[in-house]
DNA sequence: CTGAAAGCGCTTACAG
DNA sequence: CTGAAAGCGCTTACAG
């Protein structure tokens, strides 16, 4: 492959001269003669830079790792598309792997940890993380910005408004007359201040909030949710699902038990999805700023890697915002609440 | 940070012997407290060893990059877990990004086109990838596996057996005793061929098959795939959907008209996912091999990368399963034809 | 058994 | 206006 040394014997100048030409620094005043000559000579060979070589030399990759817990969950499309573009932005590329991959010992970890190739990481877990691998994680001088506010106040973290989902989630079946309303969710922080969001709006409302439901993250945990919500007596008219997946498994298992949606059970599923326009009944869910949430994280990590100051914690602004479908309903407005959840023969 | 010439120092012995250390080569009979003198060291300062030099004086960087269209599109789980397994276990790095991100100019594809931070490429598209950027691909001597087959035969690819799908998909429902079979697909290689093995079941059993529906892939192109079979007068009984998503859509849309599914239309989506099992009426899917196909794209990387003789194209084993669900049933058999289909109140 | 040296391909002061 | 040189942190023949 051409190197700039090559390039340099071509156009019968100095590696100096081609690198000033490639990065446009230095030589700035170069005579046009010789910047044709070089230029040239790079359109030639088909020039291409060697990354290890300019990181190694540069002290930095111009890569950040963006790590994820469940890849192929749905939520987090719009993450990586502000990631994404914010990185660009600033001349950065992007690389996401799975959370599931950061195993100690794994060749994927020693590459997000080791130095050289990954300048910071932004990592999004819905559980909390395997300790060792946090343990390693703090050890290394990489920056790492977690998405989802964690217990150690070194953590640097941020966050959507996650309060302000559960709360908004339960306001909007509150407004529908709902008063015997349920929250299922799973472990780890997200969910947990979902939940006292869910508990405020309930408390503001002079309702009673009952014990949380803690399930899990996918469709299964849905499912589990629902059958815990039967078990536990008369089954409410409403629930708020923390997650999407885990409320589009809740429906299904609703379906699968006879249980009428919206018109026994209306449900409702934090964070917006694809998916949630499909599925039928379709889900009334709470759509969170997930792509300004993945600008925001790469603010941060630049703000970590040049020492500026850092804009941490919860993202409130856009606020979370309900995106009504036919999930949720009046309590008791049976079959025909809805036009569209029927799906009788013609 | 910690680098060999610090330990080096600090245990008393040349940069050499630290290496040798770290990497178990050269040097391999060394004194034991010579040894135990640099493992102490190493341990002491934390060494991380910095991959940017590693690749540099290697001249490989032990990542591979793996490239998809649509990154949530949740036929991809398997592959990744394919991928990631057989990487790992030849000592290298994944890095996933998205089609999108390939823009020329971008810094994602300079990234991966460049020389030093990636050894290899697997690209799997749903439909032609741009001209430009594939034009690149092949300039650059980084290694491309493309994941489902392409016109230039110059191109290394490998995919499923996307006519045995096809083929097997349509044998579902010619079993169950549908001869009136549609086939809604995208644009693109793997829909045209799923399109071909439909045919081909259809001509077999000594019926007519219709020409392909071409929409596109994801859930708004079923629902437009069942518009258009709609409107070409009466609706097969039966369809077969290249995309398991489309598939999802198109349920979805049959539900909205009132089109009972299976009782007035059985519908059979390529690719299996979890999604399938958590819309109602679930749906009826074809199982392709996904991660062997990953662990497929690994081995055709390594086999490239070192001149190794490749064992490119179809994989014909395992080959396509269908995994019956309640979305196909014979034809006319009413609402009432699944246990799992009806979701009145109870 | 161990160290000195070259060199991977760049970038960047520095000297002229 | 341009080039020679140092050095980023490694690995790997090579010499002793």
């Amino acid at each position: 492959m051409a190197t700039q040394k090559e390039i340099a014997r071509l156009a019968g100048v100095s590696v100096s001269a081609v690198s000033a030409v490639l990065n446009g620094t230095t030589h700035t005043r170069m005579s046009d003669a010789t910047r044709e000559r070089i230029e040239e000579a790079i359109a030639e060979v088909g020039y291409v830079p060697n990354d290890a070589a300019r990181a190694l030399r540069r002290q930095q990759a111009g890569t950040i790792a963006v790590v994820v817990e469940k890849l192929e969950n749905p939520a987090y499309k719009e993450l990586f598309h502000g990631i994404y573009e914010a990185a660009e932005a600033r001349g950065w590329a992007v690389v996401l792997g799975d959370i599931v991959w950061m195993r100690s010992g794994s060749h994927f970890l020693a590459r997000l940890l080791g130095r050289g190739s990954i300048d910071a990481i932004v990592l999004r877990q819905d559980r909390l993380i395997d300790e060792e691998v946090l343990a390693h994680l703090r050890a290394r001088p990489t920056p790492v910005v977690l998405v989802e506010r964690q217990a150690d106040p070194h953590d640097s973290w941020i966050s959507v408004d996650d309060l302000a989902a559960g709360r908004v989630a339960t306001e909007h079946l509150i407004e529908l007359g709902h008063t015997e309303i349920a929250f299922v969710g799973g472990e780890g922080q997200p969910s947990a201040v979902r939940g006292e969001g869910y508990a405020t709006a309930m408390r503001d409302a002079g309702l009673v909030p009952s014990a949380p439901v803690v399930t899990g993250f996918g469709p299964e945990s849905g499912a589990r949710g629902l059958d815990a919500l039967r078990s536990q007596g008369e089954l409410p008219t409403a629930v708020v699902v923390a997650n999407v997946m885990s409320a589009v498994g809740l429906l299904a298992a609703a379906a699968d038990a006879g249980i009428d949606v919206p018109g026994r059970l209306s449900v409702v599923g934090i964070h917006d999805a694809d998916i949630a326009d499909v599925v039928r009944p379709s889900l009334t869910t709470i759509r969170l700023p997930m792509r300004a949430l993945g600008v925001r994280a790469v603010e941060q990590v630049s703000a970590l890697l040049s020492g500026a100051p850092t804009e941490l914690g919860v993202l409130a602004d856009p606020p979370p915002e309900v995106i009504a479908r036919n999930s949720t309903a009046p309590p008791g407005s049976g079959t025909s609440s809805s036009p569209r959840t029927s799906s009788v023969v013609s």
